[in-house]
RNA sequence: UGAGGCAUAGCGCAGUUUGGUAGCGCGCUUGGUUAGGGACCAAGAGGUCGUGGGUUCAAGUCCCGUUGCCUCAACCA
């Protein structure tokens, strides 16, 4: 009992103080720590490669897309900004600006960029003269500053890592079709690498990117039923093109403007993946992107022969493709299994004399706890098969979380009450911002996403007729 | 930005009411022992008490300011 008490104390218990075990969590899982500046994180190894892993499976899909990588500069004269009159009126509150730089005022003031369409918008209409220029496709890796006022390690923080999209495109059509592309390739990802389902749409006006047409969004339910915005495409028709004057010659001759499209996922999505798994002993990383797939914890590390097949069973998996560690330290084993199940590690393999003998090794997995005997043999097979089913299972697990938790209301009330318990609540909507507003003011909750293809008779809110079905949710 | 809470060793805390030489647990270092869910013994190292000012013979403790963090609310990826 002693020794559960001192687990306990490690994390703030999951079901009691949700937002605590999260910043426990994050620190003592070193996947972050805090930077000097208000609002800044540092993200640490262990949280960076999860990173580059997102990395690694985007690009992949991005070029097959035929999007190229690009950098754009981190300052953006302001003049840039006041070309789009929403872009500017949305961004302006949050933008870092640069005054001062060589010992000298600046003649003009430079923003740290929140988003980047205005400096790519501009750069685009240099590159696009001809039908030919088109289309454009690009994306940056980068960091990107919004001047926040409550800031929480991943989910929001004063600068933020995240990739940004931007194409641009002959016709609506095509633009439009990009548009919907990539909210099918970020949801394929976040579903397959992730395991975290998500619902994709529309988001309402109110709701949208400040000078965009149409916003489309996933949203993903975390553990406590908010719902997080795990990443966004945008279609900007020519509202950016105009402004930046991205023009090309058709094939008829005529000067034409484009259509553009942007779209970005964050660093937020480690946010998502620590929230939509985790559990009371800490983290639980999805294999596909976990920094470390596989630990081997030796037993009795000190009787002949245990450390030799630990490293030999290591560098079996190694050669396999399997990111795998051997904890060769002096900790015990008990404290080496909670220690790397709070950090996630998705499988642990115990190798002891006893197994060493038979011929065989435990296997943990960590998403469900449950430890299992494998052959020594083929153990490469085993373990790829076994971080395959728990990349499955955990999609699967959230998946019947997240849809236990949908719920109808007809009624202000019930959205209240739906969302209060934790819920998506889907309900009716006139389709007017009164309406919109009133639910945000009485129940905290915000329009996620139209619920596309659903229909219900009437608005929740005024009792009109309902032009459609939103999923109503407390939002991160 | 509004309301509340917190800040003392790497981490978690006591000490503040009533001012009087800086404490505890874990971790860390060294040596020895250690088999499967946070091992044990022994000896050590480590703190200008967030920060600036004030009161006092004397401030972790009292007074004023300030910064950061956490929770809730408003704004946003």
């Amino acid at each position: 009992m002693a020794k559960e008490n001192q687990f306990v104390e490690q994390i703030a218990d999951i079901n009691a103080d949700f937002p605590q075990w999260y910043t426990d969590v994050v620190l003592k899982t070193k996947l972050v720590d805090y930077g000097p500046v208000k609002g800044t994180m540092v993200i640490r190894p262990y949280g960076y490669a999860i990173w580059e892993n997102i990395q690694n499976e985007m690009n992949a899909r991005f070029k097959k897309r035929g999007v190229q990588n690009a950098y754009f500069p981190l300052l953006i004269p302001m003049s840039y900004f006041t070309k789009e009159a929403e872009h500017v009126e949305g961004f302006a509150p949050e933008v870092a600006v640069v005054t001062h730089a060589g010992g000298e005022e600046l003649a003009e003031p430079l923003a740290i960029r929140p988003t980047s369409e205005t400096i790519i918008g501009t750069m685009m209409s240099k590159w696009v003269q001809s039908y030919r220029d088109l289309p454009l496709k690009v994306n940056q890796w980068c960091n990107v500053m919004r001047w926040e006022k409550t800031t929480r390690p991943f989910l929001r923080t004063s600068e933020f890592l995240w990739q940004e999209g931007h194409t641009a495109h002959a016709s609506k059509e095509e633009a439009e079709e990009e548009t919907f592309a990539m909210l099918d390739i970020y949801k394929e990802f976040a579903e397959s690498c992730l395991a975290i389902p998500v619902l994709t749409g529309r988001k309402t006006e109110k709701e949208k990117f400040a000078g965009a047409v149409a916003t489309y969004t996933m949203e993903a339910m975390m553990r406590d039923g908010k719902s997080l915005q795990a990443g966004t495409s945008h279609y900007l028709g020519q509202n950016f093109a105009s402004a930046f004057d991205i023009k090309y010659l058709g094939t008829e001759g005529v000067l034409q403007t484009a259509y553009t499209t942007s779209w970005g996922v964050s660093t937020r999505l480690i946010g998502a993946i620590i929230m939509t798994h985790g559990d009371e002993r800490g983290l639980v990383l999805p294999p596909v992107v976990a920094p470390i797939q596989c630990v081997i914890v030796p037993i009795a590390a000190r009787k002949p022969g245990v450390v030799e097949a630990c490293e030999a069973l290591q560098k079996e998996l190694e050669a396999s493709g399997i990111r795998v560690t051997l904890d060769a330290s002096d900790n015990s084993p008990g404290w080496k299994f909670n220690e790397w199940e709070m950090k996630g590690v998705p499988v642990r393999i115990e190798l002891g004399p006893r197994d060493i003998e038979a011929g065989k090794m435990i296997c943990a997995r960590r998403d469900t706890c449950e430890k299992a005997e494998y052959a020594l043999e083929n153990a490469a097979d085993s373990v790829k098969e076994l971080l395959k089913t728990v990349q499955k299972d955990m999609l699967e697990a959230a998946r019947k979380r997240r849809d236990s938790r949908i719920v109808y209301a007809d009624d202000i009330q019930g959205i209240l009450a739906g969302v209060d318990a934790g819920n998506f609540v889907k309900a009716g909507w006139c389709g007017c911002r009164d309406c919109e507003d009133k639910i945000k003011e009485e129940t905290g909750a915000t329009a996620r996403v139209y619920a596309e293809g659903e229909t219900a008779e009437t608005c929740a809110v005024c009792g009109k007729k309902a032009e459609h079905v939103i999923i109503y949710a407390c939002a991160y």
